[in-house]
This record gives C-alpha cells, structure tokens and sequence, in this order.
DNA sequence: TTACTATTTGACCAGATGGTTTAGTCATAC
DNA sequence: GTATGACTAAACCATCTGGTCAAATAGTAA
C-alpha cells in the first residue's frame, strides 16, 4: 500500500517484537506476527529469512535497547551518586515503557546461551569476552571511597548486581508483586514513580559505613 | 516394571518440571518429556491429560516450592534481621539447587496471568485476593522501628520487593550476569556464597537511619 | 508505452506436534 | 487360571507451523 521500504521491514519488526516480548520465541507464531503487521506471511520471509532470524534481530534490537545505556552511564566520569541515580532513572523509565522486556531478555539468554557471546561483543566492541574494563572506572570509584573510609567495602560486580537487580526484577516480577499487593496498572506505576526516589536514597543508604 | 503407581506419576513429573525448566512451556515437547521420564508419550497422558494440565502441575509444584516458605518466614514472629537472613539463606539455597526456577516461574506468570488467582489463594488460604494480612506483621515490625528512630522509612511492599529482587534476580540474570564478569560455574557459585553474608549486610545497611 | 525490478499476495506443502487408539505384555490379586 | 490395572510400542489422526512458490501488483526508468 502506502509503506515504501524500509516502512515495511520496520513495521514487521515492531509487530515481531510485540509478539515475541508478550508470548515468548518459542510460543510466538509467525502468523500472529503477520496479522500484528497487518501483512502477509510470506513477507516476513520475504524480509527475514525465518523465524528464527527475525527472533535474533528482535533480541539484537531489545538488547540494544537495555544494555549499553548502562554500560555508557557507568563507564562515565559521573561520581557514583549520579550514576545511580542515572541507572535508576534511566531503568524505571524505560521499562514502565515496555515491561515486558527484562523478562523476555532474560529469558531468551537463559534459553539461547550462545547469544551472550554476541552480545558482549556488541558491547565491549572487542571480540574477546573481557569484561573488567567495563567496570574498571567504577571499581576505581568505589575503591577511592572505601580507602577514604566513606563507604562500605564492595566490589564492583556486587555493586552492579544489585543495582541491576532492584531496577529490573520489579518488572519481570509485575504481575506476582501487583497480585501480592493488590496493585491494578495505577497501583502498580506509583509504587515505580515512588521508587525513582526512594531506590535512590535505599541504595545510597546501604552504601554508608 | 518395578515402579508402582505413584512411582512412575512422579518420574514423569520430575521429567516434566526438568524439561518445563529448562525449555520453557511452549517450548517444551512432550516427546522429550517422555524420553527423559523414560517412558511413554502415551503415559503422560495416562496420569495428565494434557500438556496443559501437566504444565499447570509442574507450575503449580514449582510455586508451592518457591513461595509458601518466604510467606511463612514474613509471617512469622521472627525479628527484622531474622527474617532477612532467613530469607536470603532460603533463597540463595533453594535457587542454587535449581537455578532455572526463578525465570521460568516469572516467565509462567507474565504469559499465564490467570495463574496467579489461584497461587495467591493457595498462599493465603482464603479465595479472595486480600494480601496486606500476609505482610501485617512486618508492616507493623518496620513501622515500630521507624517510630523509634531506628530505622529509615520504607513500606512494607518496598522492604519485600527489594529483598525478593536482590535474592531472585541474580539467578534470573544469570547468564547474563556470567559473562560480564567472566564466572565460570564455580565463580558464579563463589559470589552466591560470598552474597549469603555480604547481602544481608548490605540490606540491614540500606535501613539504617 | 514498455520493460524491468521490487514488493506483495494467496494457495499450497512437508514436517512436527499434541493427542488417541489398538493390541498386547507383565505383574499381582482373587 | 483369570481378571485387573499398570505399562509399552507403534500406528494413526487432525491440526498447526514454518516455509515456499508462482502469479499479481505496484513502482520506476527508458
């Protein structure tokens, strides 16, 4: 019709990530994905070769979209009171965007390992799996601080670890957490909007000597 | 053969939460299931009569494994840090025994929503979906301190979705988590082992005034 | 217009998958 | 010995699913 191009590789792309975030690679049919795109089947072989390369190109996608805003924000000269807030920000609202994307990440790298290796490279640029120099500055902050007396000791890997973990888990856990705590979509977005600033001050918190 | 009755129901359910586990429901197969049960495609429908009405046995076993613990330890008469180091011990031991649990529990309930009426029956005994008298206790813990000075503020539902994040997530994560500090099997079990200690103090920390 | 290419479609196919059935084996109980 | 219930093996079925193809439909340059 009127989609020229790239207009129609895009759209089936959204239609895809849409589907593969809310069912899963595995339970997500191409079918589906075609309908979602308002296209034909034999498009989405057309523009993707099968199923299984539209899936990596939806995952290279997501995972483009998550991981190196993180790694940008903590490999930055921030100190590391910006850089949570940062990570903190940066998470809350991007997942209360599409939330159902740590669990679908996380899920596609529990059951598709290889695609790690990918995907370190895509973020480190080197195509060895080094990982420490991506937290080198932020070990060399911490450290700084733990001499200096005004933090508890932690290593960098703790450190991001759990900060990952309080930003994303509540996401990939929405619908326990909103049935445990009688949370609806409103309910549920103030306990996060809350949360910009109290994870802040609760990270900050556990940091102090 | 020499397995009677309950025996063979419950290799095939073993078979079934393995394979569930690690593949996920949609895509796990049945044929797979039987295989590793080491029996036949027709026995599992002998005692289950569906893929669907396995899937829901395995989850529902897998949630009975996960949950009733952590309610029973909250509700208990346990003191703040008791039950924070309770938790984590729990936690960080059951999940190392059977890593995939986390992630395919969260994936089961953000694709099977209407799974969690049920669950959160099962949890709190009573048909509806009352959940503040689950956390009563705590609430109350928390909100004497707090009085007292002793303690930051923080909600209830806070305080348990922090925990729970920083206990589950990292084997959620844990692909992910591997290869960007280069862990190994065993470094990935040395930071668990490390975390039993090091996250209770670094939970206890984030509630200090 | 014509010719050529890129895009789009509907019909179709082969294999996989959940599920059933049939026929029969093997203990154990009666 | 025979009836019963657990179990197996293999064939079978209906449906679903990813994938293909030839034909149709723009779109565009000559």
């Amino acid at each position: 019709m009127a989609s020229t191009d790239k207009q129609t590789e895009q759209r089936i792309l959204d239609a895809a990530h849409a589907v593969f975030l809310r069912r899963g690679t595995a339970g997500a049919r191409m079918q589906e994905i075609a309908d979602e795109a308002g296209a034909n089947k034999a498009l989405l072989h057309y523009y993707f070769r099968s199923k299984e390369k539209l899936a990596e190109a939806v995952f290279q996608r997501a995972a483009r979209n998550l991981f190196p805003p993180l790694v940008r924000v903590l490999g930055s000269d921030a100190s590391i009171e910006e850089k949570v807030r940062g990570i903190v920000d940066l998470y809350l609202e991007t997942m209360s965007a599409s939330p159902f994307l740590p669990g679908y990440v996380l899920s596609e790298l529990n059951h598709h390992p290889e695609r790690i290796t990918r995907l370190m490279e895509s973020l480190t640029g080197t195509p060895n799996g080094l990982s420490p120099r991506l937290f080198e500055r932020l070990a060399a902050q911490i450290d700084e601080r733990v001499r200096a007396g005004t933090m508890r000791p932690i290593t960098a890997p703790e450190f991001v670890v759990n900060l990952l973990s309080l930003c994303l888990f509540p996401f990939a856990a929405r619908p326990l957490f909103s049935a445990a705590f009688g949370w609806d979509q409103g309910g549920f977005d103030g306990f996060i909007e809350e949360r910009r600033t109290n994870l802040v001050a609760f990270f900050m918190s556990s940091l102090k000597v």
